[in-house]
RNA sequence: GCUCCCAUCGUCUAGAGGCCCAGGACACAGCCCUCUCAAGGCUGGUACGAGGGUUCGAAUCCCUCUGGGAGCGCCA
C-alpha cells in the first residue's frame, strides 16, 4: 500500500512553526516511503477563514519546498460530498436532527460544570420524531455509548478512551455547513490517507473520528501525534514569541533547509546528528524516534544550525538570496564586488542572511563614519605615518589580490618590527570604519584596489583635521 | 471538574534492564589557533521530578504522588 500523507491547516491564522514541524514530518514520511503528500485547507469556518491566510500558507510551502502532490483541496469545495453523507447517515439512523437551542445547550452544559461533570450533550434530541418550529436544527452524529476505542498511536502507543467518555457531536451546524472532526473524517477517507500526521492537541478528537470512520465502514489509518512545540520559555507559543508567520524567517535570511533542519530535531532524532541536508532528512525519517514530549524553540539553536547551513549551502544559491536582503538594506550592488566572494568571506561569521548583508554594506559604501572606540583606538596621530606607509606599499602592487596583499602587509609589519595586528587594525578601521571584518587581505581584495587607496586616504585625512564627526 | 497525554543538563536530545556514578548539540566559562571578529579544536560545570515496588541489576518495567499540557464549541 502507497504511503500517503496530508497536511491540513485551516486559513483562520498565521502558518507559524508548529504547523510546520507538521507539515514537514508528513512531507518527510510522505518521501521516505515514496508516497503522497497531500495539502488540504480546512476552511470550513467560513467566519475566520481568509483568502490572505491561505496565500500565507501556500507562499511558506512554498518557500520551504514542502510542495504536495496532490492539491490543495478546499473544503468548502466538497460541500456536496459532505451532504451526501449526512444524508446517509440520517437515512440509516446513524445521526439525528437536534433541535436544542443555544440557551438550552448552555443551562445543560453549566448545570454539568456544577456537578463537577464532565461537559457534554445528552442525547436528549436523540428520539425526537417532530421538528421544533421555529428551530432550523443541527445534525448530531450518534455516538456509540458503550464500549471503548483504542487509538494505535505510532508515538504514543496505545490510547483507550471509553465511549461512554464521547458525547454526539455535531456535524452540520444550523446554517447548513459541516464541521471539523466529520469533514476530516469524510476527507481522509475520500483521499485514502494511510497515516494520518498531526499535533497531538488532537488526539482527544481520535475516537471520535474512528468512530465515524467505522460508520462509514472502514477502519482507521495509523496514527502518530506529534508533541507541541512551545515558546522559548515553555510555555504555550504566542504571538509574543515565535508564533510568527514561516515568511519571517524567510526575510530575517534563513535557509529553508536550515528552518526544516532545525524543525525536525524539535521532536525527533537520528542519534547524535544534528546537521542534516534535505536529503538526509528524507532518508533517515521515521516515526519510532519521534519524541512524545513538547519540546521549546531555541533561538540561539536555530541561529547555529542556520549558520551551518549557510556555510555547506553553494555559494552562488547563498549569493541570490543575498542580493535579495542587500536590496531590502537598500544597497545596490550591481556593479559592485561579486557577491560570491562576500560570502566566502563572510559566511562564517554570520548566523543569518540579514547579519551577512548588514556586516557587508563596506564591500559596496564608503564608511560614513568610524566606529567610535575603534576609531579612538587605531585612527589617531601616532598611527599615521605607519598608514601611510601602509598606502604607499598598496599603491604600487601591481596585482591587488589576497595573497599579494597579504605578503604586502606583512612585510611592512616585519620592516617596521610590529606585529600584523598594528598595520591591519588602523587600516581595517579607515576601510571599514569597523574594527571587525574578514581578514584584512580579503577584505581589501573584495573592496579593490582603487576605493582602497582612496578610503585610507580618507582616515588619513579625517585624523589630520582632528577627527571629528563623519568619514 | 471530568477524560487523555507528557516528565533525562537552562534548552534540544541519545538512551528500547547491565555498554550509563548517563553520551551529543546549543548556550555559558577557560585555553589553543590568530591581523579583528568569527569558524575550528580542546577542557569544564550543570540532568534521569519524588516515593514505593519488580529484578542479581532500573534513566529504562509497574504503581502512587507531584508538576506540566491538551480536550471537553453550531473553532479547527
Amino acid at each position: 500500500m502507497t504511503v500517503r500523507t496530508r497536511f491540513a491547516p485551516s486559513p483562520t491564522g498565521l502558518l507559524h512553526i508548529g504547523g510546520v514541524r507538521t507539515a514537514l514530518f508528513c512531507w518527510l514520511y510522505a518521501r521516505r516511503h515514496h508516497g503522497s503528500f497531500i495539502l488540504r485547507i480546512e476552511d470550513t469556518d467560513r467566519e475566520r477563514s481568509t483568502p490572505a491566510a491561505v496565500q500565507v500558507i501556500l507562499d511558506g510551502m512554498d518557500w520551504l519546498g514542502l510542495h504536495p502532490d496532490e492539491g490543495p483541496f478546499y473544503q468548502t469545495a466538497r460541500y456536496p460530498r459532505y451532504r451526501e453523507v449526512i444524508r446517509q447517515w440520517l437515512d440509516e439512523g446513524k445521526a439525528y436532527h437536534c433541535y436544542c437551542t443555544k440557551d438550552e445547550l448552555e443551562a445543560m452544559r453549566n448545570a454539568q460544570l456544577a456537578a463537577k461533570a464532565k461537559p457534554r450533550y445528552d442525547g436528549r434530541c436523540r428520539e425526537r420524531r417532530d421538528p421544533r418550529p421555529g428551530i432550523t436544527p443541527v445534525v448530531r452524529f450518534r455516538s456509540p455509548d458503550e464500549g471503548e476505542v483504542v487509538v494505535e498511536d505510532r508515538v504514543h502507543g496505545d490510547v483507550v478512551f471509553r465511549n461512554a467518555e464521547l458525547d454526539d457531536l455535531i456535524i452540520e451546524r444550523s446554517d447548513g455547513n459541516p464541521t471539523y472532526n466529520f469533514c476530516v473524517v469524510v476527507d481522509d477517507y475520500d483521499m485514502r490517507i494511510t497515516h494520518v500526521i498531526r499535533g497531538d492537541d488532537h488526539l482527544n478528537n481520535t475516537p471520535r473520528q474512528i468512530n465515524m470512520l467505522r460508520a462509514l465502514g472502514v477502519e482507521p489509518p495509523v496514527y502518530a501525534h506529534l508533541p507541541m512545540i512551545l515558546g522559548p520559555d515553555g510555555t504555550k507559543l504566542s504571538k509574543r514569541h515565535g508564533a510568527v508567520s514561516v515568511l519571517h524567517y524567510r526575510e530575517q535570511g534563513y535557509l529553508p533547509e536550515a528552518l526544516l533542519n532545525y524543525l525536525a530535531r524539535l521532536g525527533w532524532s537520528h542519534g547524535d546528528q544534528e546537521i542534516f541536508s534535505l536529503a538526509e532528512m528524507v532518508e533517515l525519517f521515521d516515526l519510532d524516534h519521534v519524541n512524545k514530549a513538547a519540546s521549546a524553540i531555541n533561538p540561539d539553536k536555530l541561529a547555529w544550525i542556520s549558520q551551518q547551513h549557510l556555510m555547506r549551502a553553494q555559494p552562488a544559491r547563498v549569493s541570490t538570496e543575498l542580493a535579495w536582503q542587500f536590496g531590502q538594506l537598500g544597497v545596490e550592488v550591481v556593479g559592485g564586488p561579486p557577491l560570491e566572494a562576500i560570502v566566502l568571506a563572510q559566511r562564517e561569521r554570520a548566523k543569518t542572511l540579514q547579519e551577512m548583508a548588514q556586516n557587508s554594506r563596506y564591500f559596496f559604501c564608503s564608511p560614513e563614519g568610524y566606529d567610535d572606540k575603534a576609531a579612538r583606538k587605531h585612527l589617531v596621530a601616532e598611527a599615521l605615518p605607519l598608514l601611510a606607509q601602509t598606502r604607499a606599499a598598496l599603491a604600487a602592487l601591481p596585482d591587488w589580490n589576497a595573497p599579494a596583499i597579504h605578503a604586502a602587509l606583512e612585510g611592512l609589519a616585519a620592516a617596521a618590527g610590529v606585529g600584523l595586528g598594528k598595520v591591519a587594525q588602523p587600516l581595517r578601521v579607515a576601510v571599514t570604519g569597523g574594527s571587525v571584518s574578514p581578514p584584512i587581505d580579503q577584505t581589501l581584495a573584495i573592496i579593490g584596489h582603487e576605493a582602497t587607496l582612496a578610503r585610507i586616504d580618507r582616515a588619513v585625512a579625517w585624523v589630520a583635521t582632528g577627527g571629528g564627526p563623519g568619514a
